[in-house]
Order: structure tokens, then sequence, then C-alpha cells
DNA sequence: CACAAGTGTACAATCGATTGCACCAATGTA
DNA sequence: TACATTGGTGCAATCGATTGTACACTTGTG
């Protein structure tokens, strides 16, 4: 059985001092009107008794918990933990806490996770939504309860939020063009689950590559699939297999990238003299593998501390009319060998 | 300024089929008293209203929160991740939420989590300790809050408190069994701060295993350091260029692991044949760089598992006369090229 | 000297849900 | 018929902190 905590409360201080806990309160959030003398002899028994300001019942009373709750596919990403990152950098500075959770792409657990969140109250909700989902009513009823929104990466267009995302279409444009400057005329893409935006978007920037260099590009060279490192190992066997023939890859993950990267080698075949690579997101790994891999910076931290300044410039005006607002951040091509040939064209 | 969330309560579902507040709060409770007429039609206009539980008025008046604070240095690391997964999937079927944050390795980001997470009201606090903590207060205080604690692998001998560990002493002698078994005669170790638990006990397998063997150790072969990926390159080009003799590595953090091997690479030294080399954590990378490192599995996601259940058990016989409890689990040393001679001996 | 303005606190309602106790009605029992 | 049981709800206090309003006392001003 839960057992009684023996915390101590206002009134306690109250009784102490002889003052009401109203007073106590006040001298506690410095109200102006509290006298200095009562304010220090508040603060002196506080700190004796050792109080804790009880949270809960504070959130009670004025509506608002100070939490930010936070929704990604998962946590074990460099992407994701280093946009929470930079959330919570932002967010404790403004003194809100952060509450970190996880839907692990799939709808079920992140319709649960919003029930939770709203439950505990928390002042608003920053999300990334996951693979796994293709209806967003969950997000609906958390603009319905008037609660802040903000997404970020991933971003259903129909919801009226605001939303942080990087350039995907130049991040990819870049890379490909890129790989097309190394002398590559045949790329292959590992694409991603079309219902989202972010690899729509590096979809369209790979094909628009190949339109505005003037290279032909046919539908066969466009392989969607889960962009995990087993994917994107099968996928590139299975070309290799089959015949095919191609000079580059551009994945829209490097987990996917690597998976490739590994087909490629374990039947000798040299990256990136025969075989140019690039991937996207810069995780760490990216740099400790042979020959690194280039991949396309996505600004991870700064897209967290972006999101949660919007939320709390929203959350400030909260009750005005809503204009859903969309920041763009500019993406960065990051070269390493994976790509880079000695003799380019 | 904070709008009036419009949710309804309980009283509006009270209102709205005339009858009180409290007929309603057992209803949706399913109190055995209630008639099953009486919470069919409140469980109807609840869902009508779109009525939403204020878990926050609830956990005020119960006591507890069903909230799960967890910290760890950091979630950027597959380690701890996994961890949080492993705790997330027990606490969520047992009805808490979890709350996650991290201390960034800093003593002070520690402490003040501590006091957020306190503030919160969390139902109990899943802890492992930052590298930069040396100063345990901030821990006692959560123990005289009657709030319980329970602590994963980085844990401070000196709390009172249950915990979760795998046998790190045995996973390093494992390892370093192994690269003696490899043939190696001089190896290596590069060396957590001592103050954690976990790198004492890496370097005391590593030790032992010499001395089971036999081996001759001499104190400059351990290299004390950050385990991050820069200081592991670092320490090895320091001792390459000083000329010093060694034919096996074995780190106590796969990070430091592959900044070593970067470092041998650069000099053209074979991998494993002229220096073969051991990590510890299992990080996803370690399967993706060439050779594969070898490296300890240390059941992450079970981890979690058992620390969230040691907690759940721990809430329930609140009260009752504390037995701190320690649950050691099994590491499993995985074996890859990094290691594997043709020849051994 | 009267009155306005300013200081410092107290009173009491409130946030939303929970829960011990009281109460009434219906049913069962002797 | 009188009384004990059981079922089904209502009443009101409670969790701990916040806050609008009221009130008493000073101080300042004309």
């Amino acid at each position: 059985m839960a057992q009684r905590k023996n915390s101590p409360t206002i009134h306690d201080i109250a009784k102490a001092l002889d003052v009401t806990p109203s007073t106590v309160s006040r001298a506690l959030n410095n109200h102006p009107r509290i006298s200095q003398t009562t304010k220090e002899a508040v603060w002196r028994m506080a700190s004796t008794l050792n109080y804790q300001h009880n949270h809960l019942a504070a959130a009670l009373r004025r509506g608002r918990s100070s939490l930010l709750g936070v929704m990604v596919p998962t946590i074990n990403r460099s992407f994701f933990s280093s946009v929470v990152r930079g959330i919570e950098e932002v967010a404790n500075e403004a003194g809100y806490a952060v509450m970190v959770c996880q839907s692990h792409e799939m709808q079920e657990q992140e319709a649960a996770n919003v029930q939770v969140l709203l439950r505990t109250q928390v002042d608003g909700i920053i999300v990334s939504v996951g693979k796994g989902t293709s209806d967003f009513s969950h997000f609906q009823q958390i603009i319905d309860r008037n609660t802040p929104l903000v997404l970020f990466d991933r971003v259903p267009e129909s919801l009226p939020a605001s939303a942080v995302v990087i350039d995907d279409y130049r991040g990819a444009y870049q890379a490909t063009r890129h790989l097309i400057e190394q002398g590559c005329r045949r790329v292959i893409h590992l694409a991603g689950p079309a219902h989202l935006n972010i690899y729509r978007d590096r979809q369209r920037g790979f094909e628009d590559a190949h339109r505005l260099h003037g290279l032909p590009l046919e539908t066969s060279q466009i392989l969607p699939g889960s962009l995990q490192q087993d994917a994107g190992h099968d996928s590139i066997t299975a070309l290799l297999e089959a015949g095919e023939p191609f000079d580059g890859i551009f994945s829209a993950s490097d987990y996917a990238a690597v998976g490739a990267m590994q087909a490629l080698k374990a039947r000798g075949i040299a990256i990136p003299e025969a075989v140019a690579i690039a991937g996207f997101s810069n995780e760490p790994f990216t740099s400790m593998i042979e020959p690194g891999l280039t991949t396309v910076e996505q600004h991870s931290r700064q897209m967290g501390q972006t999101t949660a300044r919007i939320f709390l410039e929203q959350f400030d005006h909260q009750g005005d009319p809503y204009v859903p607002r969309r920041t763009v951040l500019t993406p960065e091509l990051i070269v390493r060998g994976s790509s880079l040939r000695q003799n380019p064209r």
C-alpha cells in the first residue's frame, strides 16, 4: 500500500510561524505584497523543515503543469536523441520538465501515449510521427483539447499545427547531385514509406537532381523499403543478383546505406570507385565505418531547440487566433570516402 | 496567459446524468457497489462528452502519480536507450507512465533532475549515475522522502538502494581471456573513471585474467581515460608514437575501441593479426565496422525490465522494513573479426 | 484632521477526483 | 411483523497550493 509521504506542506510552515498558508504561498512565490521579514522567515523555515513544493497541487490549481511531453518514434537513434537534447535545453531553461516517450513506430502505442500525456496534463506536446501511423485522429484530440502541439521532422500535412522540418528535398538534391558530379550515371534510391513527408521529399530531390542534370531515370531505380540496415542489404543484394547495373546509391537512411555497403563489400565491389554511396542523417557511425559514409546533416539539436521555442511562443499566445507556422532548416551535405572518387567524371 | 481548458470533469458527467460526482467517480473506477445500469450510463456519457480523466487531481488525492522517473546519463547510447525501453515495457504494463531525463554526466544536472522528479511526485525513481557524480546526497534525499529508488549499471555502493547490474568483472575477464587465448601477450586496457563501479570491476576482470593465466601485467598497460572515441584514438596513437609494444587491446567502452581501431588503421597495423581488440557494450555500430568489433553484450533490455520489476515490488512493499537487493545479470562475450585470429597461439 | 494610497495578512473558494461514512430502500429471515 | 443484510448513492472532507477580495494598520497629503 502506498505509504503516507511525510513531506511537510505549506500548512506546516504556516503553523510553525503562526501565519496562514496563503502568506506562506505568497512568500515562496516572492509576492511583492509580503514583507521582506516574513519572506525570510518563511524561506528559513522552509529549508529547516526540508519543504518540497508539491508540483501536483500547484499544477492542479494553476491549470498548468510545467511539463512538456515529447513523443518520438524511438530514442535509439542519434537523430532523435539529439533533438530531444535540444528540446530539453530550451525547455529546462524556461522552467519546464520534459517527459519523453516513444511510439516505437506503432500507431497504437502512439495513440496510447497521447492519452497518457494528456492525462498527465502536460502543457504541450511535441511529436515526430511514427512510420506506422496513417490515421491522425489522436493528434486531432490534442488540438481539440486546446493543448499546444508542435511537430518536427515527420509531419502529417493534414494537421493544423506548427512544424519544424529540414529541407529534405534540398538535402536529397544535393546528395544526388554530388553523386552525379562524381560520375555516377545510374543511381539507385533506397526510399522510405511514401506516406511520410520526409521520404517523399527526399525522393523528389533525388528525381529532380536527375532531371536538372539531364540524366535519365527509370522507376526501377527507386527501391522502397523499411530503410533498416538489413533492408538496405537485401535490396542491394537482390539487385546484384539480378545483374542490374548501377554505379551509385542514394539511401534515405544511413542505416540502409550501411546495409548496402555491406552487401557491396561482400561481393568485393569497390566503394566508391565502382559504386559511390550516400546516406541521410549523419548518424555517428557514418564516420566510424570504412570508407566513411557521405551523408546529410540534419542539425538535429538545433531542430529540437527551435521546436521547443515554438512551443513556448505558442503557449504564451494561447487563445489568440492560431496560425500554424512551418519552419524549415537547411541541411548540409557531408562528403566522405564512400562517394569521393579520385577522378570524377 | 494560460487559457481555460474546457475539458469536461466528472461534475459535468454527474450533472448530465443527475447523479453526484462521487457516483461518477466510482462508476469510472468500476466500484462494485455501483449498479451496472449506472456504470454503463456513466461510461456512455463520458465518451459522449469526450471526458479525459484528470490525472493530476487523482494523483493529488491518492498520493500517487503513476509516474515513474528514469534518469540516465544520456539516451544517446544504445545501451541506455535499450534499458529505457525495457523499463517502459514493464512499467507501462503496470499502468505507469515513464518520465525520462538525462544528467549528461553532470552532477549538477543530476541533482536538479532529482528535484524535478521529486516535485513532480513520481512514484519512484530509477537511476544510472553520471560520470561526473562524486557526491551522492541528492540521492539520499530521494530515500529520505520515502520514494522508492532503484539503481542500475552505474551504482554507488554507498547508497542503501536496490540495484541491477551485470557482472562486469566476468565480462571483462572473459574478453581478456579470449584475447589471451588468441595469442595476445601484452594487452592494453582502456579504462574508465575508477570511481564508477563498472569500470573498477572491468579493470579487475582484466587484471585477474592475466593473473590466472600467468601473464605478467605492468601498470603501464592500463590507460585511464574518458572512454570517448577520440580518447581511445589519442591514447593508442600516443602509445604507438612512444614505440610501446602491445598486441591486444581491451577497451571498457566500444566507443574508445573504435577510436583505437582507427588509430591502428591509420598506421597500417593489421587487426586482429598484429593487434587484437575487444570492446564492451555491444553497441550496434560494432557490427557495422570492419572488422566487426568483439565486445560484451550487457542484455540491456532485460536489465531495464528487471529494474522496473524491482521498483514495482518495492513500491508495493513500501513501509516494510527495507532491505536493498542487488541483482546481477550475466554478460555474454560476442566474438567478431577484431579479435579472431586464423592461427591462435 | 480627514481621507487617499499603500502595506501586509487573513479568509475562503477553488482546481478535479477520491473515499469514509451515513442513509434509504428492497430483500431475506426468524 | 420486526429486524438484519445487502445494494446503491449522496454528503462532505480531503489532497496541497493558489488567488481574488476584504480588512487593519501606516504613512503621506492638502
